[in-house]
DNA sequence: TACGGGCCTTGACCCAGATCAAGTTTGGAA
DNA sequence: TTCCAAACTTGATCTGGGTCAAGGCCCGTA
């Protein structure tokens, strides 16, 4: 099956119009967009992008998880980032691409050659503003990970992660009324592991803990039930205010 | 002493001009600035922000260090990043501090109120242009800082802090043509305990241990020599290219 | 010249999470 | 329908760094 082209489509009619890099776009702005504009897919495991190589291309991520990753030579990785659906991949005016960029599910993207993007970016400032106001985000959700990783218990970072993917991937019980929360895990436990400064064998367990002290309920490996979404925020250590990672 | 008094100064003879958020501005650019600007200055110890206060200025860092920190509830507290001179706080297009700011030293710097520096950011390109590219500098560095308190052991942690002061701050030993480097720590152990993820006393013990396997000389308890970047570099776990946080 | 309080060091002990080592479950290919 | 590999779970043991505790160093004050 080729993904790229069921996304063969107007602008107008995209799924992250409202949200990604073009948000912010006026008629004749998004028409040169969609003039440059090509989409490319990535089936799960596929790298992106190389740490070190030339980037020619940036862009969205249209659906799909990619995340970015750090490797120290001994092969150590960190996951520095999980790239979800109007994400923006690449960094304008820089050479290399600083991580590796992988599609952890089958991903499409809606690319732009890097040249020409950039200069589209000096002539319209929506472009440039609404880039700004999302890497300002993501400046916050990675200072607030650092919290994570550096001062949180095993426990509480498993808790920290579930909380995060159910706040973007939601599926509200509405009928019921309860705050029921259900989603099902985009990662591997080692994915979890390398976001977490884990080891996959930790993720396991604590997984298992939160199950067996009904936090959460677990069918197969992937599909998580949260009965009480208020208790998963207190066993994250956040606020019950939630936290302010996007 | 009113360090304030002494940078009533020309933004021309300014130490950070080429550097800070202003870099790319114009001449009539930097006009507007130079007549909303207004100097503070605070005390080592003084808190330059609270988290969740709302911010009616933002700024550069002219001299001295401040640090971004985040508290949990129980006390925890974990530090997301350090501000040298040149560095931009605040954040323009939200209302409240998202993280406590706090002078780690003697700190002076440049302020400007918030809605007059916003106004003054949607007319001039360069503003918003040097904003984005300080911002997304920022967001690597704090990249690179989470493969560090994910995954890297009390010793590299240490070796790592140390590179990156060692490159902000430094005297070049240029006559006798060794690489050796010599910095003062503007830390305490529990200010780089609280950056790194440890206690004080890992950070003592560690501190000791590459002290007693000559990575580092030791004078007093902050003037550090490095007689071989490239030792320490290594003891970082970076490539012995010396990785790219800034 | 003594004293008091940050700041730092060092030792002894402990525990959360890593490591090592079997299994088990699942889903797709043959 | 069986087989295989990837993904996951669970147990036993080990260890890096945390915790608790006791000083040492140095500077500013009296």
């Amino acid at each position: 099956m080729n993904l790229s082209q069921s996304f063969s489509q107007e602008c107008s009619d995209c799924p992250i119009r409202h949200r990604a890099v073009c948000a912010r776009c006026e008629a004749d702005e998004l028409d040169r967009l969609e003039e440059m504009k090509y989409y490319r897919s990535f089936e799960a495991g596929q790298t992106v992008m190389w740490s070190g190589d030339k980037m020619d291309f940036v862009g969205s991520v249209v659906s799909g998880i990619a995340s970015l990753t750090q490797t120290m030579e001994d092969g150590r990785t960190q996951m520095v980032g999980l790239l979800l659906p109007s994400d923006f991949v690449g960094r304008p005016g820089r050479e290399g691409a600083a991580y590796d960029v992988v599609a952890t599910t089958d991903v499409v993207m809606c690319c732009f050659r890097k040249k020409p993007f950039e200069e589209l970016m000096t002539d319209t400032p929506h472009i440039a503003h609404r880039l700004l106001e999302m890497t300002l985000d993501e400046l916050d959700a990675a200072r607030e990970w650092m919290l994570v990783l550096g001062r949180k218990t095993a426990r509480e970072k498993i808790a920290s992660l579930l909380s995060i993917i159910a706040r973007r991937d939601v599926t509200l019980n509405m009928e019921t009324g309860t705050s029921e929360v259900v989603f099902d895990l985009p990662l591997t436990r080692e994915a979890m592991a390398d976001y977490l400064g884990l080891t996959l064998e930790t993720v396991s367990r604590q997984i298992s803990a939160l199950k067996k002290d009904k936090v959460i309920l677990l069918e197969g490996k992937r599909h998580i039930t949260v009965p009480d979404m208020d208790r998963l925020l207190e066993e994250a250590g956040d606020d019950s205010d939630g936290g302010m990672l996007g």
